[in-house]
DNA sequence: TCAAAAGTGTTTAGGATACACCCATGC
DNA sequence: GCATGGGTGTATCCTAAACACTTTTGA
């Protein structure tokens, strides 16, 4: 399990050979559902052992020549068509029997999961449906039960991108070039939850720092009084980098 | 590199047969000398190739049976003693070609590095010098050249220990039971940096936390006022796990 | 008695929070 | 006109930050 840990030593294997694995790379995919306020996963039924007709992360092993991160974007790809995403590291497990394929198959072979969450724009996000494969949105609030330990690395990867909204300008990597100070505040409402500022306060506060800037265009979605187009402008961000809390 | 990344994808190797992997874990292993005021990470001199007579962080290859944290502990207590630490994941570095043993002495194994940080508390640390090996504090404000991409783990694992500090009680781990207010400042003001607050403001913000319970006990370090003896709360600090910036 | 370290208090400026309120549009 | 969402302003409270000051010890 990520985060904290205080223990005592073990070191009682003698000297044991060193051991082989497999790489294994699982994506946790988000999206953010704004006309529903919900946070959104992504995640594919397994059509083989072990887990069979389990939900789980869309996952893979990594090939010859191949770079962890290029095996995170390879099966993103393969899954979904997308223009702008956020992609990172999260976490690695990789005790023994974490995996059942571990006991059967294998001499001795270890399987080892590197983990990545990624952000991808929800409205532009097309599922490749391959036929058979079942794959779908989630709402990480109502999940079904996956397989391996996917559901704590699922439930790290939701608090990363909590704390990434906080500080870094993650959000704009997923929307739109232009876009409305709602849409922004809608996508930090749904992923922060409730307890999170008001409009017109996260307005005022963003509008401050001084790196959205005013396209004067502005854009009409039904009823109500148009909203201004704004666009983020990265060089202005550029001394909030390494600042805590720049958004809360 | 750890941290933010957008890219396109790369799909062109078609169906490359899977990579064989051995694990290595490596630990960046600080300490704080209060009485210089410095920063340390501890080093070992490397005996063989590659990187022969380089210094490097200690690190292990993982055996069977043996889970990542294990090696961790493992190879930190064949380098010191200590009683208290702090120890937690930091990344996984995994792009082909990143240890030169992958092209000579294998076919084609690839070696892959799980990182791990380690805080510990210097006063207690002994180092353990195994008559060959050289092993040394170094102050990481002047590091040598390092072996592999060490440094890049380094710059990460501090970056990460800077941020643990400001909201987490790691310092806590790493102090005695029982100390004084200065010296849990001296740790913060070495690690964070010189732009901290002064130590009059944050006593005052840690006192009023309620987390510190004062233990009326004085003791009397040469000149000076007797300081008072504070014990961390743990029960007390529950409420704060999860708010961001506690500390500063 | 003086330097050194611990501990207290005060002042000020900026930001967070909670609102009330005005503006522009579709129907 | 009126509901709907966008946008502005203001009063209050709190805390960060800077700094002056007092207290208690060893030498």
């Amino acid at each position: 399990m990520p985060g904290r840990t205080q223990r005592k030593f073990t070191d009682s294997l003698g000297k044991q050979p060193l051991a082989d694995f497999k790489v294994g790379v699982d994506n946790a995919i988000f999206s953010v559902d704004t006309s529903q306020n919900r946070l959104l996963v992504l995640l594919v039924m397994r059509h083989q052992e072990p887990f069979l007709n389990y939900w789980g992360l869309p996952g893979t092993l990594v090939r010859q020549g191949e770079s962890l991160e290029d095996a995170a974007y390879r099966i993103l790809a393969e899954k979904i068509k997308v223009k702008n995403l956020y992609l990172e590291q999260l976490y690695t497990f990789g005790g023994p029997n974490r995996d059942p394929r571990e006991s059967v198959d294998s001499f001795g072979v270890r399987y080892l999961s590197v983990s990545y969450f990624a952000l991808v724009r929800f409205e532009e996000a097309e599922l490749i449906a391959d036929g058979v494969s079942g794959i779908a949105w989630y709402p990480v609030k109502d999940l079904p039960q996956l397989a391996f330990d996917h559901s704590d690395i699922l439930a790290y990867g939701h608090r990363r991108l909590k704390n990434k909204l906080e500080y870094s300008p993650v959000a704009f990597e997923v929307l739109p070039e232009l876009f409305t100070l709602s849409d922004l505040y809608q996508l930090y409402a749904t992923v922060l939850g409730d307890n999170f500022a008001d409009y017109s306060n996260f307005r005022a506060r963003l509008l401050k720092l001084g790196f959205l800037s005013d396209t004067k265009v502005k854009v009409s979605r039904g009823a109500g009084r148009p909203a201004t187009l704004y666009r983020f402008d990265a060089e202005a961000f550029a001394p909030f980098k390494d600042k805590p809390l720049v958004f809360i």
